[in-house]
This record gives structure tokens, sequence and C-alpha cells, in this order.
DNA sequence: CTCTTAATCTTATCACTGTCAAGTTCAAAT
DNA sequence: ATTTGAACTTGACAGTGATAAGATTAAGAG
């Protein structure tokens, strides 16, 4: 029983999920859609009826992981609630994120086809940093500069904690802290 | 006259420059090789006589570019005495090259080809951050902290600059310098 | 100058890729 | 029960990285 049914039924969520998969374990430059559709199953081109091509598959899942991402980071919101302390750890689990899913940064952001202004941890984390240099009582054209200056640094590190062998890895989260807390805002 | 002659002569050396005005123009994404043997009027598989694969020609190309890189920063340091300023003016310089050449970041940190820690720039940068930061009496463990700090702003805002319409660019020296000096090392 | 050699390049081919057109199946609405 | 449209398969196409086998020629040895 259980002979194959000619509709998948839920394909369009395991080419997600199976193309994540692979990317973190191989890297995207190995993922193919043939493999793809092949690892769910699934004839070639079938994958063709649920994205336009190969560019609009990359685009929707990481469309997929930011959203993960960002509610990561919202958790990290609502968790923390001293308001000074809440742009060090945002930036922490920012950081902590990509080294624990190292291949997505690399998938995120190596294709420029990520649009910042639009990119929602950009966006959450531009408006903490708002209020929390706003609370500060930093002025309002300092705060610009302040936050890019801060979100560039958490967005680098992310970088660095992708590589292996950069950071020191043994209290990886005070490491982190350490770094971050190295300049003043 | 001027029949091509069977030998091309001067072939490693035009592939590369070839290559990188290719992916400046079009993108890495776009590059092939047999594309770009057809830029320099060679058949496709002339290329595999002096770059082992694809991922070996970009390799190269990206060291080709690393050097000229790594050159405007030696430059920098050169012409800059005062050096306290020093570290600002390397991190300008750092910024602005990627702003002047947006595609070369996608293809430097791409594809996770780069290690840092033998990467000229990083280690240029690690080196002159060291002395700046003992001659300000940071203490030994601070340094490399602050290093990575810095560093990570540094690169982080590359990326930035590389993204068209997140800086502010009609002064764009001043912009990156105001967001450089926006947090206190 | 001739011969040899090794680097450089071409041609032909392979397996693989993204993608599409045409046909097949089937769940659900009419 | 019939229709319809979405989800799939099959089979094809051009383009890709790569290799083997052979052609060309620059440069050195005799």
């Amino acid at each position: 029983m259980s002979e194959k049914p000619y509709h998948h039924g839920n394909l369009k969520m395991e080419l997600l999920e199976k193309g994540l998969a692979f990317v973190d374990e191989h890297g995207v430059e190995e993922l193919s859609m043939r493999k793809l559709a092949e690892v769910c199953g699934v004839s070639s081109a079938a994958p063709y009826a649920h994205f336009q091509n190969k560019e609009d598959f990359l685009l929707q899942a990481q469309r997929f992981i930011t959203e993960q991402f960002t509610e990561t980071l919202q958790e990290c919101m609502e968790t923390v609630k001293d308001k000074k302390k809440i742009l060090l750890e945002l930036g922490k689990r920012y950081v902590l994120f990509f080294y624990e899913n190292p291949s997505y940064y690399h998938f995120l952001f190596s294709h420029g086809r990520i649009e910042l202004t639009e990119y929602p941890p950009y966006l959450l984390f531009a408006g903490v940093a708002e209020e929390a240099f706003s609370e500060m009582g930093v002025k309002k054209k300092a705060r610009r500069k302040k936050m890019l200056a801060l979100w560039s640094m958490v967005h680098g590190l992310s970088g660095l904690s992708a590589m292996k062998g950069v950071l020191e890895e043994d209290d990886l989260e005070k490491e982190i802290e350490g770094i971050l807390n190295a300049v003043e805002i």
C-alpha cells in the first residue's frame, strides 16, 4: 500500500524544506532543481508548477528562513525586558543565528537578492535602535548614523561568525558580547 | 593581416581581466567559462589550459582584485601620516572601494571562498589596528576585541555601500566618516 | 638550420543543468 | 456525471563545466 499518489499534496512546502536542508548540508552551489525534485521523489519539471524558476525558488526559500530568523529576533525582543540591554541582546541573537546556520549567511547575502530596506531583520533592528537611542537622549541626526554603525558591526560580525576559526568558540556568547561591547555607542 | 595567431600569447591575463570586467557588468552568476572564452576570441576549452576548473579561475580572479584592493589600502596607509586618523582613513578607503566596485563585494565574499586569516586586507587592517590601539594604551586582551568590532563594522558597512540606496551619496565620504565615527572606539 | 618537445589551443564529446511544451492524472466544483 | 483546472510526467532544447585526443607552434637542443 501507499503507492505514491500522482499528486504529492504538499510539494511546495517540501521543496522549500528539503531545499534548505540541502543548502545547509552541501551549500547553495550544489543545489539544482533536478536534484531537489529527486529528493522529493518527483519529476524534474514538477517544481516549476510552484516556482517560476530557480531564482524564484531561491527567493522564496530566503523569505522562508528570513521569517524564522525574524521570529527568533522578535522572541528575543519580548524576552528581554531591560531596554538598555535589548540592543546588545538583539545583536547577540543576530550573530548567533548565523553561527548556528553558517550556510544561511552566504545563502541570504551572496547574490544581492536582498533589498535591505525591505529586509525585516534590518527594519526590526533599526526600529529598536531608533527607540533605544531616542530614550538615551541621542539627537535625531546622530541616531541614524549610530544605528547604521551598529547594524554594520552586528551584520559584519555575523559574517565572521559564519566562518569557522575566527571567533573563540568555547564561550561564544561571552565572546560576541565582548566584541559588541568593545566599542561605545 | 593580423590573422589571429593560433597561440594567443597572453590568454591567462586576458581571461582574468575580461572575466572581471564581465563580472562587474553582469554579475558572477552570468559568467560562464564558455562565454569568457568567446569574449577572448578563443575556443571553449582553451581556458582549461590555464585554470584547473571554474572554481580555480574564480579563486585566481579574486586574488587578482584582492591584490589591487590591498595596494589601494597600502597606498592609503603611506599617504596618511597622522597615526590617530589612520584607522579611520583606512576604513573609509575600505568602504569606498566596494562602493566603487559593488559587484566585487558579492564576488569576493559570496561563495565562502575567502579564508579570512589569509586575507591580506584583513591582515593589514588587523596589523594597523593592533599598532594604533597599542599606542593608545589599550590593554592587550581588549585590542583583539576592539579590532574585530571595528573590522566587522567596516566590512559590514562595505556591504551596505555595495547596495545602492542605503547610503546618502551626495557627500559619501562625509557620510561614511560620520557612521564610522558614530561609535567610540 | 633541423629536430624535438612541451605548452597552447581546437574539436568533439560527455553528463548535467534550467526550462518549456505537450500530454496525463485526478480532486473538487458544477 | 461532467467539466475544469491545478498538479504532475515525459521528452525535448540550448547552455554549462569538463575531458580526451589531436593540431599548432614557440623555444630550446643538437
